[in-house]
RNA sequence: GGCCGGUUCGUCUAUCGGCUAGGACAGCCCCCUUUCACGGGGCAAAGACGGGUUCGAUUCCCGUACCGGCUACCA
């Protein structure tokens, strides 16, 4: 027998799997994790009646990137299945009937033509958006103000009609939510939600109830955006006699514009320049591909670590966690009830300090393909652990790692000569004349040595060894950054350090005094 | 408009009635470093407003303001 605790997540495929999505699984996972729980995928493959292409594969790719595996899921299976709601379609009918049955909800065959006439019709100033609901449906074509034959007629007919919910007048529903505790919600102030539409799908509000409680479900976290909806949940929960079975809901503050206010969206990242989906999204219709953290260049731990704090804390000043830390750590009464402002600032130095963290060996599966895309292959891995170690505290995305590693496998293709030429003189053509003569009878080639007779040559020249430091290493990596210069030579080898100095030079002006 | 939720430095947040309001990111300064970083030290920066309750309110209650969410046969 399995735990009863049972956790769910239900993303919605309307074009990527964004932050605050991200958030709500791994809120859900912590959860379900740290109480010995099963977590469970349920994937909504549909957007506005259409099967979204690739929305599942993408949503467990993320999943499985950001180490988030779900006990139960259309890849995993598990003893729910169907996980996939357009193949549960046929279920819900029977329960939206049942509803009717019982006199919970009723047939509306309204067009949407008459829909739109009733918001114009019933529209004031002081109600601009009328709702159909406990008055205004009286004034409608539906099961409640047409004789039974004329419905049963209709049906027999085949006319296009949707089950709504029927919303009582004057009750209030309370939502015992874990995050903000006893909300309250009076039912006459609600409408009649559509529960099934016309095309025989569910609408989220009936598939939540009926997927939750056949999956046995038993704890729910979704975004804030839900809270409205919960009374139509809680009612359906019970006029379906399934009371004592209903999860316990947790409603998750949502994630913020970094600037001005409002939910964050796909565009602000695009407008601000950062990512806001997880991995790359290509939207189906369009082909336009969006970029995601993944391929921005962000470690998973990285992304999850930032997000969990992104609402949540641990309230010590503990900043880097680790996944299992998290799900040690979580706790529901430590998420905040205000919406956080995404920090991408922020988000980046979470990066830059899980890469100063992982061992090279753990980095350079990340690492090596990145130097593959730009041709560099036939690496060998120690070689490659040693030089990321060596730079790694100077790279924030792992992107950065082309940059700054680039140079130790070719010649730069260009220098900064600009920045060596204002003090260039006849002095230091000389002393890299002869360094080049020194090196090369050089027999131990390492870091020390290097450096020592570096320093030699430079006071039998009578020059500043910071001097000659700075061309010596534009010489070697083409700019002004990297690791120490020596450090960068030592790797390099004798050959290609003797070559590349000798490049540079004579790219420089070999003044007379 | 209505309903629901929220409100501590620019940003993420700590504080479960005692506060000289703590930490982190970003910013600025200094040290280390003859590059770029890392690291170390420092500066600046906050309780929306008005009423209660209390010996004492950032913390509890009420109102106001502001912000957000929802108000679709979208999720």
């Amino acid at each position: 027998m399995s735990s009863s605790i049972r956790v769910r997540f239900a993303p919605s495929p309307t074009g990527g799997l964004h932050l605050g999505g991200v958030r709500t699984v791994l809120f859900n996972y912590l959860f379900a994790k740290q109480q010995g729980g099963s977590f469970i995928v349920r994937i909504e493959d549909t957007d506005q009646n259409r099967l979204v292409e690739g929305a599942e594969a993408y949503i467990l790719d993320t999943l499985s990137w950001c180490g988030l595996e779900p006990d139960e899921s259309t890849r995993k299976g598990g003893p729910f299945a169907p996980y996939r709601q357009s193949e549960r379609k046929p279920l819900y009918r029977k329960y939206a009937e049942a509803l009717i049955e019982k006199g919970y909800a009723y047939y509306a065959f309204d067009t949407p033509e008459a829909l739109e006439k009733m918001r114009e019709q019933f529209s004031t100033p002081q109600n601009p958006a009328p709702q159909y609901n406990h008055s205004i449906r009286q004034h409608m074509k539906n099961s409640l103000t047409l004789s039974a034959t004329e419905v049963a007629q209709l049906l027999a007919d085949g006319v296009p009609h949707v089950i709504r919910i029927k919303m009582p007048e004057n009750e209030t529903v309370h939502c015992d939510d874990m995050i903000r505790g006893d909300i309250s919600f009076d039912t006459q102030m609600v409408d009649d939600k559509v529960l099934l539409k016309a095309d025989g799908m569910p609408t989220y509000h009936l598939a939540v109830v009926v997927d939750d409680y056949l999956m046995q479900i038993s704890h729910a976290f979704r975004g804030e955006e839900w809270l409205p909806s919960a009374p139509v949940h809680i009612l359906l929960w019970k006029y379906l006699g399934w009371e004592q079975q209903m999860p316990r809901w947790a409603h998750l503050p949502l994630i913020l514009k970094p600037d001005g206010n409002g939910k964050l969206s796909k565009r602000d990242g695009d407008r601000l320049g950062f990512p806001v989906f997880a991995m790359n999204w290509t939207d189906p219709k369009t082909k336009e591909t969006t970029v995601g953290f993944k391929e921005k260049g962000f470690l998973p731990q990285a992304f999850i670590n930032m997000l969990a704090l992104l609402g949540w804390n641990s309230g010590t000043d503990q900043e880097i966690f680790t996944l299992n830390e998290l799900v040690e750590q979580f706790s529901i009464q430590r998420i905040h009830k205000g919406g956080a402002k995404f920090d991408y600032e922020k988000a980046k130095w979470f990066n830059h300090e899980w890469i100063k963290r992982l061992p090279a060996a753990e980095l350079i599966k990340h690492v090596l393909p990145l130097l593959e895309e730009i041709g560099i292959s036939n690496i060998s891995s120690n070689l490659l652990e040693k030089i990321i170690d060596l730079v790694k505290e100077r790279c924030t995305l792992l992107t950065d790692f082309v940059v700054q590693s680039e140079f130790f496998f070719r010649a730069p293709a260009s220098i900064d000569t600009a920045s060596i030429l204002p003090k260039w003189n006849e002095a230091k053509n000389l002393f890299f004349i002869e360094l080049v003569r020194s090196w090369q009878l050089q027999n131990q080639w390492n870091a020390d040595d290097l450096h020592h007779s570096f320093q030699e040559l430079s006071a039998a020249n009578d020059l500043k060894p910071g001097e000659l430091m700075l061309p010596l290493r534009i010489m070697l990596v083409g700019g002004k950054f990297g690791p120490g210069v020596f450090d960068i030579a030592a790797i390099i080898g004798k050959e290609a350090s003797i070559k590349r100095i000798e490049a540079a030079l004579s790219q420089l002006p070999h003044p007379h005094p």
